[in-house]
DNA sequence: CATCAAAATACAATCGATTGTATTTGTGAA
DNA sequence: TTCACAAATACAATCGATTGTATTTTGATG
C-alpha cells in the first residue's frame, strides 16, 4: 500500500501542530478561519483522507453496526436490509452486510469479525443450521447490543423483531378452507427455527377450528429449497387419498411444488390449491401466479435499526436490559394458485 | 459500549508484559510453551478479543476488500458476491458489501467510506448514473487497487472483467433471426453503461450480416425495470408495422414487456418472440419461459478478486500497471419465449 | 561453580488521530 | 504601556496491538 498522507503530513508541511490540524479537520471552534482554511488547502492538495483506523480506535466508537442474513439474494431479506440501511444512514452509521449462507460455522465466524471490528451493533437473522448459541451468548457478554429479526432464538435479554407466523400459517391455512380444501398439506422447514414451528402451529390451530383432524402424514420437513419442494409434492402425492390444499412454509418450495404437479398433470388450484409464504417477488409471475403471505421486509428492517440504535445509545449506562419483542403481522396475498372455480 | 479486556488487561493479570501476550497469543516462536498457555487459558477467562482497529492501525493491512454493487437483490450480482466471497475467504480476506442502488451519489459516498476504513482493494460494477470518474480517479491516485466487473468505465490502468456484450446481443438477436423474426425490437438501458451501448451494437451487427435494415424507432431506451418494458412493449405495439421479435437487454424489461403483451392478446412467441439478458431466476419459472443470455457471474466474482488481489500484492512495486481486460461469453439459453412453431 | 549461548521476557517506539492541559499570542481596557 | 483575559496554538498522553532491540533467565558444558 502507498503512504498516505497523515495529519502530521500536513501538520509538518504548515509547520503547526498536528492536534490543530486534527481540530481543523473536525471543524473546532479552537481553530481560526485563516488556519482553517490554510489546512484544509493543503489536506486537499495531498489528496488527504482521515485514517477511521486510528480514529475509530481513539474515538472508541466505530458509527458501524453488522447484519448478517442467511442469503442476501432472498427478496425478503434484501428488503429488510434496504430498511436497515435507510434508518442506518440517516442516523450516521454504516452497515456491513454479510451472509452465513445457512451455515453455523459461517455464522460464527462473521459474529467473530464483525466482533473483532468492533461494530457497535449486530442485526441477526439465524441460519437454518443454529441450534448452538455459544457464539450469540459471547456477543451478549461481551456488551454489544444485537437483536433479531425474522428468524431468532430464545436467548434471555434479547429482542426481536418478528413476523407473526403463527397468525400467517393460521391465515394462509383458513384461506385453503374457506376455498373448500378438506386434505391440505403442509411443508415446514428445520425445527430449530421458531418461524417454522409457528407456522406449523398456525396451520394446525386453523385445523382445528374448522374441525378437519390433524394427520402428521401430511406435513413434510425439509429445507424448502425448490427440489424439497418438489419430493414433497411427490410425497403429497403418493398418499393414499387426495390432497386438494398446500399450505409450504416459503414460495420457493411451494414453486417447486407447482413445477412438480404441473409435470405430472395435477391441475393448480383446481387439483390443489396452493399457499406459499414470503411473497417473493417471482410468485406474482409465475402461471398461475401464487397466492402468498406478504412480509413487511423494509419496515422490519427500518424498526429493527432504530431499536438496535436504541439500545446501542442506553448501552453505557447497562440498564438491567429488558428486552422487546415487535411483532408485525403478514398479509394474505392473494393470487391464482388458490382460487378454485367452484 | 463496555471496556473490552485488551492485551494490557491480561498482562497485568499475569504479571508480564504486553508484548509477550501478543507474541503468544499470535503463536510467536519466541514466547515458552508454558507461558502461551498461561495467557491463553487467562484470555479465554477474560474473554478478550483481539482489537482489529488497533491491529489493522499498526500493522498496516486491514485484509478486507471492498464491493460495490448497484443492488444485491439481483441474482447477476448476488451471484458474483459469492464467487468473490468463496475466492476472498479462502486467501483470508474478509468482504465488505455495499449497494449503490444504481445512485451515483451513494457510490461516490461508499467509495469515500471503503477508502477511510482502509479496505486494500475494491471491487466495483457502476451505477447506470455513473457518468462522473471522480472519486474513481481519486480512489485510483489515493493509490488503492480496484477494478471493475461487469460494468466498467474506460480508465487508463484500470483492468476489468467483462461479459462479451456485444458477441451476446449479436448472439441473442441473431437467435431471433434465425428463427423467422423480421422486425426486431431493442430494449436498450441508459447508454453512459458500455454494457448497453454493446448490446445494442452486438444487435445491429446482427442485423446487418443478415441483411435487415435497422430502424431506430425499434430501438427503446430506458432504465429497464419492470414498468419500462411494459411502456416499450406499449411503444412497440403503436408501430404501423408489426413487431415479431424482441431483444431486451434485461430480463426484468422483457418480462414486463411480456405481461403487457398478455394483457393485450399479443402471444409470445407466436406474435413475437422475446429473448432477455441475464439469466435472473424468474425467468425459468414465467409462462412461458424466457430465452435469455446466461452471465457466468459466479465465475466472474472468482476472476475479479482473484486478480484484484494479485494487484494488492503487486501494489508496493508501483509497476507500471498494465491493465488486463478479461472478457467472458454469455451463453444462449433457449426456452419457449423465443421457440415459433414454425 | 563459572561461563556463555540460547531461550524467554521486558522495554520502548510506533501506527494515525484525538483531546485534556499548558503555553503563547493578541486584543482591549485601565 | 501594562495587565488581564480570551483566542489560538503547542505539548503530550492516549486508544490497543505490534515489533525491533535490550535485558534477564535458563540450562548445558567444561
Amino acid at each position: 500500500m502507498e503512504n498516505k498522507t497523515t495529519i502530521h503530513d500536513i501538520a509538518k508541511a504548515l509547520k503547526i501542530d498536528a492536534s490543530t490540524v486534527s481540530r481543523a479537520l473536525n471543524n473546532s471552534p479552537r481553530v481560526s478561519q485563516k488556519t482553517k482554511e490554510r489546512i484544509m488547502a493543503k489536506a486537499n492538495e495531498l489528496g488527504y483522507q482521515r485514517n477511521l483506523l486510528a480514529s475509530n480506535l481513539r474515538k472508541n466508537v466505530t458509527n458501524t453496526i453488522g447484519v448478517i442474513v442467511p442469503r442476501i439474494s432472498r427478496h425478503f431479506f434484501s428488503s429488510v436490509i434496504s430498511g436497515i440501511e435507510e434508518t442506518a444512514y440517516d442516523a450516521g452509521y454504516n452497515v456491513i452486510i454479510c451472509q452465513s449462507l445457512e451455515q453455523l460455522k459461517r455464522e460464527r465466524k462473521l459474529v467473530e469479525t464483525l466482533l473483532a471490528n468492533r461494530v457497535e451493533g449486530v442485526l441477526l437473522s439465524v441460519s437454518m443450521e443454529t441450534d448452538e448459541f455459544d457464539h450469540l451468548l459471547h456477543m451478549k457478554n461481551n456488551g454489544t447490543p444485537f437483536l433479531f429479526f425474522d428468524r431468532h432464538c430464545e436467548i434471555e435479554g434479547i429482542s426481536s423483531v418478528l413476523i407473526d407466523d403463527f397468525q400467517g400459517g393460521f391465515d394462509a391455512t383458513e384461506h385453503l378452507i374457506l376455498n373448500g380444501c378438506k386434505n391440505i398439506g403442509h411443508f415446514s422447514g428445520p425445527q430449530e427455527l421458531a418461524i417454522y414451528r409457528n407456522r406449523t402451529a398456525g396451520y394446525r390451530k386453523a385445523l382445528e377450528k374448522h374441525k378437519i383432524p390433524y394427520r402428521p402424514e401430511l406435513v413434510v420437513r425439509s429445507s424448502l429449497m425448490e427440489n424439497d419442494g418438489a419430493e414433497g409434492a411427490k410425497t403429497l402425492l403418493s398418499l393414499p387419498y387426495k390432497v386438494d390444499g398446500l399450505f409450504s412454509a416459503n414460495d420457493i418450495a411451494a414453486i417447486g411444488a407447482m413445477k412438480y404437479f404441473k409435470n405430472e398433470g395435477v391441475k393448480v388450484p383446481d387439483d390443489i390449491a396452493i399457499v406459499g409464504f414470503s411473497n417473493e417477488p417471482v410468485s406474482g409471475i409465475i402461471d398461475p401466479s401464487l397466492t402468498t403471505m406478504d412480509q413487511p421486509g423494509f419496515q422490519i428492517g427500518q424498526i429493527a435499526t432504530k431499536l438496535l440504535l436504541e439500545e446501542i445509545s442506553n448501552a453505557p449506562n447497562a440498564n438491567p436490559i429488558l428486552a422487546k419483542t415487535k411483532i408485525l403481522k403478514s398479509s394474505l396475498i392473494e393470487r391464482d394458485s388458490s382460487r378454485k372455480c367452484n
